[in-house]
DNA sequence: CGGTATCCGGTGGGATACTG
DNA sequence: CAGTATCCCACCGGATACCG
């Protein structure tokens, strides 16, 4: 076997920081927030209406989350009324290319995924 | 700017079905598993050795969520004592590749994340 | 050995109401 | 417009006890 075997090579563990960084960074609403604001900056308001399924509450959390960890920027753009824009950062952008493999892989596999879930839906009626 | 600028490309959107297969696994204790699954077959026992913080209880679930999802298989070695061993699957294998790349951004990054958490912490005491 | 059943506290996230 | 505050509940996951 080469050593780019999945399954020989040696691998990252996963450490608790690692873990907590993934939490913070594809938590349930982050992955549409980063898909819209990797188009173009956004306001608060145009977010909402982008991903119509998302709370005021969560993506308020999601926004500052994302903010904290320097993935996105948060810009007052004037004062009366308030507008503010959310716009991605560099280091923001570095998140593109795994999330896309993550999602590429997502896509790809479903149908068999789906497929796994019904035979053992099918074979484990636990009962009944 | 070229079609592979991450600003300007295409993407996937990410549709509910998606969000429910990647919270399936990528959850807490997943990749941990997949991990150790990849590296040999294990038994349960073997894998709580393996990942000492996971609890009986959200290993099984994770292995029966993961088994459902047709990432892992399940299989019983001999009947008394019972033996069961679980290993992964090829489709389970190609989760690999995207699952490393998040790995390697979460460690290349995590520093410049930690830093921007600082930043952020130290600007927003938010009273006291 | 390889689990399941039960309890239980903490958290995520929606609905709604209010604010600068 | 862009949030925060409050309430509330469902679910996650740990601890413990029990079972085939």
């Amino acid at each position: 076997m080469a050593d780019t075997d999945p399954g020989t090579a040696e691998r990252l563990d996963v450490t608790p920081a690692h873990r907590e960084l993934l939490d913070q960074v594809l938590d349930k609403w982050s992955l549409e927030v980063l898909n819209t604001l990797c188009e173009r900056p956004s306001r608060f308001n145009e977010l909402r209406q982008a991903i119509p399924a998302v709370s005021q509450k969560s993506l308020s959390a999601t926004l500052r989350r994302l903010e904290r960890n320097g993935i996105v920027e948060r810009r007052v753009l004037s004062s009366r009324p308030v507008a503010v824009e959310y716009r991605i950062t560099p280091l923001g952008k570095t998140l593109r290319s795994p999330v896309d493999a993550l999602l590429d892989w997502a896509d790809g596999h479903l149908g068999a995924i789906e497929a796994a879930r019904r035979a053992y839906d099918e074979a484990e009626p636990t009962a009944s």
